[in-house]
DNA sequence: ACAAACGCTTACTTATTAGTAAGTAGTTTT
DNA sequence: AAAACTACTTACTAATAAGTAAGCGTTTGT
């Protein structure tokens, strides 16, 4: 419901109602609202964690890891949905500190991630690019970021115009 | 208001606070909250035809004009906000079919307004990219919106670089 | 077998939300 | 000078928000 409809958008009663539970049950798992966001965010944390180490291990091109990441963003387009830091990006300062700091954490796992991808690719040549790994994920990462946002408003074709682009200029 | 808490995050009370007024008067302006929505976004598409027209008729390089685009992006950062699309792009699903595609009419004209100063760039040779000029715009644009968005999580520097960056990429 | 913990429900509260109806000064039009 | 309009205020409403307190079966540990 945060990445379709956004954080403030929606009630612990609607949560309520599509488990077919009550309100008061949602409150029992988290307290507050900041602390239902705050699990989502260690949700991700953890998953992104799970995914870092499979593709640590993967005896795969970096290319092929690079597009399973992706995959992830066309998949969020196509569920009509947005990237759980975007979802927040606007109403960010409306968030407690403490929940702010976790998603600073998730923001810097995924940027790592793709970073080491980016580096492994280039150390294998199959990426070409000539900013440093950390800068060129900054800007492939915003192109997904806001892709996925975009592509709500003016529809599905531009996320993948975006995709094949990145894409494009990473491969020689 | 919209571009620092989000269009779900601030209400009718707060608004009238903020100009010492009850908040009645604000509804007397803008009686439902889509409408006042809609008035932002027909302001911002009023500025951005008028930002375009002015753009045409100076007499300066593409990439000085670029620049001044960019500059808007580098405000919102300082400010502590985020474009106004991008501030109601988690909750895009919630608005009215009217209010939705009046976003997309301002979209469509910063879209454009970037993807003719990128053309004009190529013809006086300012500018080199392979790609498209709208597909490069839809990079670019990517790359600011989802760019300070960011900057309010990880840092102002971040957008500072992928600013920076965009614009190495572009001239030769 | 008993106690504690768990996961809920019922039944609230308090605050805030968007939105409205009626009235009122001051200004403008006719 | 009367009528109409503008830009409000006062005083609301109905709905919804997050959040809580007390109770109640069921499960689990000892």
């Amino acid at each position: 419901m945060i990445q379709q409809v956004g954080y403030h958008a929606f009630s612990y009663a609607d949560i309520a109602k599509k488990l077919s539970i009550k309100n008061a049950a949602v409150h029992y798992h988290f307290a507050a609202k900041a602390d239902l966001y705050e699990s989502i965010v260690d949700a991700h944390i953890e998953n992104y964690t799970q995914i870092g180490q499979q593709l640590r291990e993967a005896a795969i091109p970096a290319k092929a890891k690079l597009e399973k990441i992706f995959d992830r963003y066309t998949n969020l387009v196509d569920c009509n949905r947005i990237c759980v830091i975007g979802a927040i990006a606007s109403d960010y300062t409306t968030l407690p500190e403490k929940t702010r700091a976790k998603v600073a954490t998730l923001v810097e796992h995924v940027l790592k991630l793709v970073e080491k991808t980016l580096q492994e690719g280039k150390k294998n040549a199959e990426f070409t690019f000539t900013e440093t790994p950390r800068v060129q994920t900054l800007l492939i990462m915003t192109n997904l970021s806001a892709g996925v946002q975009l592509a709500r408003i003016t529809g599905k074709k531009d996320f993948d115009t975006i995709r094949k682009s990145i894409l494009k200029q990473l491969t020689p």
